[in-house]
DNA sequence: TTGAAAGCGCTAACAG
DNA sequence: CTGTTAGCGCTTTCAA
C-alpha cells in the first residue's frame, strides 16, 4: 500500500492521507468527499468530513490546481486603485468573488498600459479569469487574453469578447432631461480622455438628447479626467450661451467647479454642472455635485457574476453586454437658468 | 529515461520537459537554469533561456508552489475597501508587491471579525504572508496566524508581530501646536471608535500636547469614524469654550463641518476644524480642511516591504516597529481664534 | 461505491 | 556542472 509511506502525522498541516488513515479509508475517497461528494457513500463521506474537521483538514488548493487547473482565483486589474471610481468596482468584485468562495487577485496599472500587459501576464498562470476595468490594451491583445482565459471587461464593447458596461446613453439622457426642465438652452460637455470609449460614448448620448430637447450643445476638450483637468477647461467656457456644463466625470466636474469659483461665477446661480460617476466626494465639494450616478458596485459583481458563470461552462455573452442603469442624484449644482448670463 | 515519456509537445502550454527535450538537457538543469541560475553553467542556461523564449514557455507558478511553497503571493486584508484611507495604502501595498513580482490578493472585510477569518482561512494556504489593515480580531487570533505565516500589521501594535504604523503622536502635537499658534485655548478632540488603538493613541497624545501648550482639552465621543458621526457630534461641541476641534479622522472632521454649517456656525471664523489622515477629499469640501496627513501609501509601501524582508529570511522585527512621519496640511478650516466666542 | 496507481509541472537531494 | 530519482497533495482513470 504506498500510502502507508506517505508521511506520518507530524507538525505540518495535515492532509488527504491523514484524514483517510485516521478513517480507515482510501486517500482516493477522501478527495472524493470533498471534490465530488455525490460519488460516495453518504455515510462514509460524513465520517470523513468528521475526521478531516476533528484534525483541521483543509484541501490545499494549490495541490488541487496543479491536477484540475482549477485554482478558484480571479484576477481584477484597474488602471488605478486610487481613483474613487474603481473602489466601488473593486468591492463590488471582491464580494461577488468571495460569495463564490474565490479569491480575488487585484493588480493597479497605474494607467500604463506595459504595466498592464504584466500584471495579466503574471496572474495568467494562476487565475481562473480576468475582469479587466477599462484596459489600455488594443482589442486584438484583448482576445488574445480572451483565447487563453475566460475574460470580461469593463465598459468597453470588444467584439468576441463579453463586457458589462454603463447604460451611458440613458445616463447622459437624465442629465440633457433634467437641464431642460430647468431651462437650459445651451449647454457644454467638457470631454475627457480622447480614446475613451466611454468618452464618445457620453458626448454622441448627450449630444444626441439635448438635440433632440432643442438645446445648443458643444464639446471642449479632451481633458485628462481629472479635477486639474476641469480647472483648465474654465477659460474655454466663457464667451459663450452656455449657462450648463455636464462634464466627462465627477472629478472633471469637480475641477470646473473649482475654475468656476477662482474666477468669480458663481454655481448654481450663473451656471450650472453636472458630472457623472457619483464618486466619494460628489456630495462633500460645494455646493454639492449634481451627478448622473453609475451603479458601480453593480458593475463590478455583474462583471465577476458574468465570469464565474464562464467558469461553470455558460456561454460566454459575447454580444449584447448588459448596460447596468444609471440614476439622476440631483444635489446643489444645478438650477434654473439664470434670466441674464453673465460668464 | 523516464522524461522520454512525459507529454509530447502538443498544444497546451510548454513546460520544462518540452524545454529540455529541444535543448538537449535535462528538465532538472532547465529547472535550476530558472530556479538557481548561479548553479548552472552561464552559456547553458543562456542557451535554455532562448529556447524557452522561442516555444513560450512560462515557469509554472502552481507546480512550483507545490515542492516548494513559494507563490509569490501575498494577501492583503482591510476592513474596508471603500474607505478612502485605504486606496492609498492598496495602492502602495500593490506597487511594492508588484516591484518584487509578487502578486496581491485583496480581502475586504467589511469591518466584520467573522469575514476577517474567513479571509484569512481562505488565502491562508496560498498565500506566503499577510498584510493585514486595522485588524479586528483578537490579539491572540493574530499571533496564531503569525505563527502560521509571516505576517505585518498596519497601525495596531500587537506583542511578538511585526507592524508598522503613522506616527500619530507626532501627527497630533502637530495639530495642537498649529491651534496653540493661532491662539486656541480650549480645544475639543472628537473620538472615533472605542476599541481602536489608533484612537487611543491620538487622543493621548492630542491631550499631553495640548497640556504641555497649556490648553484645555476634552474629549467627545466615540462615534463612528463616518461623515454622520461627526454630524452627530456637533451638539455635544455648543456651550463650552471649544474654539477648535481635533478629529480622529478626515471622515469625522468633513462631518463636524457640515453639522456646524448646518448650525450656522462659521468655520474657520468661529470654530476651527483639523482632520487626521488627509483622504481624497479633504480638500474638496468647503472649508477645505486643515487636516494631519498621513502616509498611506508609504504605510502599505513599508508593510509589503517589511512583509518580504521576513520572506527572504530577515528576522521579524516584533519590537519597536517604524513610526512613518505625518505632515500638517494647512487649508481653510482653520484661523486665529475668534476674539468672542460664539458656539 | 471504493481502492490502487499514475500523474499534474516543478524542485531538491544525491550521485556522478 | 549535470543527470537521475523521488516526491509536493491532490485528482482521476481503471479495476475490483
Amino acid at each position: 500500500m504506498a500510502s502507508e509511506q506517505r508521511r506520518s502525522g507530524d507538525g505540518s498541516t495535515p492532509t488527504i492521507y491523514d484524514v483517510a488513515r485516521e478513517c480507515g479509508v482510501a486517500p482516493s475517497t477522501v478527495s472524493r468527499a470533498f471534490s465530488r461528494p455525490g460519488r460516495v457513500n453518504a455515510v462514509t463521506a460524513e465520517r470523513i468530513r468528521q475526521t478531516a474537521a476533528r484534525i483541521g483538514y483543509r484541501t490545499n488548493p494549490i495541490a488541487r490546481a496543479l491536477p484540475t487547473g482549477r485554482t478558484s482565483m480571479i484576477g481584477l486589474v484597474v488602471p488605478d486603485v486610487t481613483n474613487p471610481v474603481y473602489f466601488e468596482v473593486i468591492r463590488g468584485a471582491e464580494a461577488a468573488a468571495a460569495e463564490a468562495s474565490f479569491t480575488m487577485l487585484l493588480a493597479d496599472t497605474q494607467e500604463q498600459m506595459r504595466l498592464e500587459h504584466e500584471a495579466i501576464e503574471r496572474q495568467m498562470s494562476v487565475v481562473e479569469g480576468f475582469v479587466l476595468g477599462t484596459s489600455r490594451i488594443s482589442d486584438s491583445a484583448l482576445r488574445k487574453v480572451a483565447k487563453q482565459r475566460p475574460l470580461v471587461v469593463l465598459n468597453r464593447p470588444v467584439a468576441d469578447v463579453p463586457s458589462v458596461a454603463i447604460d451611458n446613453a440613458h445616463g447622459m439622457r437624465q442629465a440633457a432631461e433634467h437641464l431642460g426642465a430647468l431651462g437650459h438652452r445651451a449647454i457644454t460637455y467638457v470631454a475627457g480622455p480622447e480614446a475613451s470609449w466611454a468618452d464618445g460614448m457620453r458626448w454622441r448620448s448627450l449630444r444626441e438628447a439635448a438635440l433632440e430637447l432643442n438645446m445648443r450643445v458643444r464639446r471642449l476638450g479632451p481633458y485628462p479626467p481629472t479635477v486639474p483637468g476641469g480647472m483648465a477647461a474654465v477659460p474655454s467656457l466663457r464667451g459663450g450661451a452656455t449657462t450648463a456644463v455636464v462634464t466627462y466625470n465627477d472629478l472633471l466636474a469637480i475641477g470646473v467647479l473649482r475654475g468656476l469659483q477662482r474666477i468669480g461665477v458663481r454655481v448654481p446661480d450663473e451656471m450650472s454642472v453636472v458630472g457623472f460617476d457619483n464618486i466619494f466626494g460628489a456630495d462633500l465639494c460645494s455646493p454639492a455635485l449634481t451627478t448622473v450616478a453609475a451603479p458601480l458596485r453593480a458593475l463590478g459583481t455583474a462583471a465577476v457574476r458574468e465570469l464565474l458563470a464562464q467558469l461553470r461552462g455558460a456561454p460566454a455573452r459575447t454580444g449584447n453586454s448588459p448596460f447596468l442603469p444609471t440614476r439622476l442624484v440631483v444635489r446643489e449644482s444645478t438650477a434654473p437658468r439664470p434670466v441674464r448670463r453673465r460668464v
